[in-house]
DNA sequence: CCTTGACTCTATATTAACTATAGACATTAT
DNA sequence: ATAATGTCTATAGTTAATATAGAGTCAAGG
């Protein structure tokens, strides 16, 4: 059994941040000791260190909540879980897509800088007129 | 002079969010007419215009101000901009980088995944056991 | 025994960039 | 006249934490 410092500590996280699960009901009320401390055992720290390497994962707090739920079914299919991926993946693709996208514009914007005063600059005048920008197709 | 739902349906954005650029300072506090609804000009619309621009690129609000203050000394040197784009292509980059490996790990993990039980899954298990996990470097 | 420092407790506020909601008043259309 | 739409203010919610305030607890050194 130990105090919540020394979980943060092996689940290398802090000790709000444990906490914080807990009030969002990732980690399960610990018991306390009689000064009100929390107490943890070695499931504690193994659900933390799931719950930490998921968000290491980009895995969202809902997402890891349905993930340790599943847990709990060992018996089940795991599909569920392959879904949650599968959707994960796909997410990040478009999030790569949106974001090469904003830095081709940003590179193009700046190679047209010509280093002169406020009034002529190139990259303040594109984003004053969108429709002479060449970043193109972003607003729909 | 127009009203703030032709303003926002002008530059294409929400009468919520005008009001929030206002209140955020990006805006600047409109005259009002006998009924105190927010008239516009516009010059009101160019800058709004701009500022929805910036953020198709990603710019945050605090970067947009400082690139609105910026507007107005047209006289000075327009180094600062470059600056700022600069500074947010690299960030950019970062995101990419992070983004492409979290994508790698999670096609990898799921690479693995044999469609069993839960018990057997290999993605819960490599969550579950961060040291086993083929994602490598993530964590320092 | 007392104090200092480190640890823990709860509760609340802040971050970014909005979105959503509630309740009230004004305007516009039928 | 009435209904639908637009506008107003103020407040809360979103994500995943982080920061802060104020109070209680514990272990070690003088």
């Amino acid at each position: 059994m130990f105090k919540i410092g020394r979980l943060a500590e092996l689940a290398d996280c802090q000790v709000v941040t444990v906490r914080f699960y807990e009030k969002e009901g990732l980690l399960e009320k610990p018991t306390r000791g009689d000064n009100g401390y929390r107490l943890y055992g070695p499931a504690d720290l193994e659900r933390l260190k799931f719950i930490r390497h998921c968000r290491d994962h980009g895995i969202a707090l809902s997402d890891i909540k349905e993930l340790l739920k599943l847990r709990q079914t060992p018996g089940e299919n795991c599909q569920p879980v392959d879904t949650i991926v599968s959707v994960l993946i796909g997410r990040l693709e478009e999030q790569l897509k949106s974001i090469e996208r904003l830095r081709e514009n940003l590179v193009n914007l700046k190679g047209q800088c010509r280093s002169g005063t406020i009034a002529d600059c190139s990259i303040l005048q594109k984003l004053s007129d969108p429709d002479n920008c060449s970043c193109g197709e972003i607003r729909e």
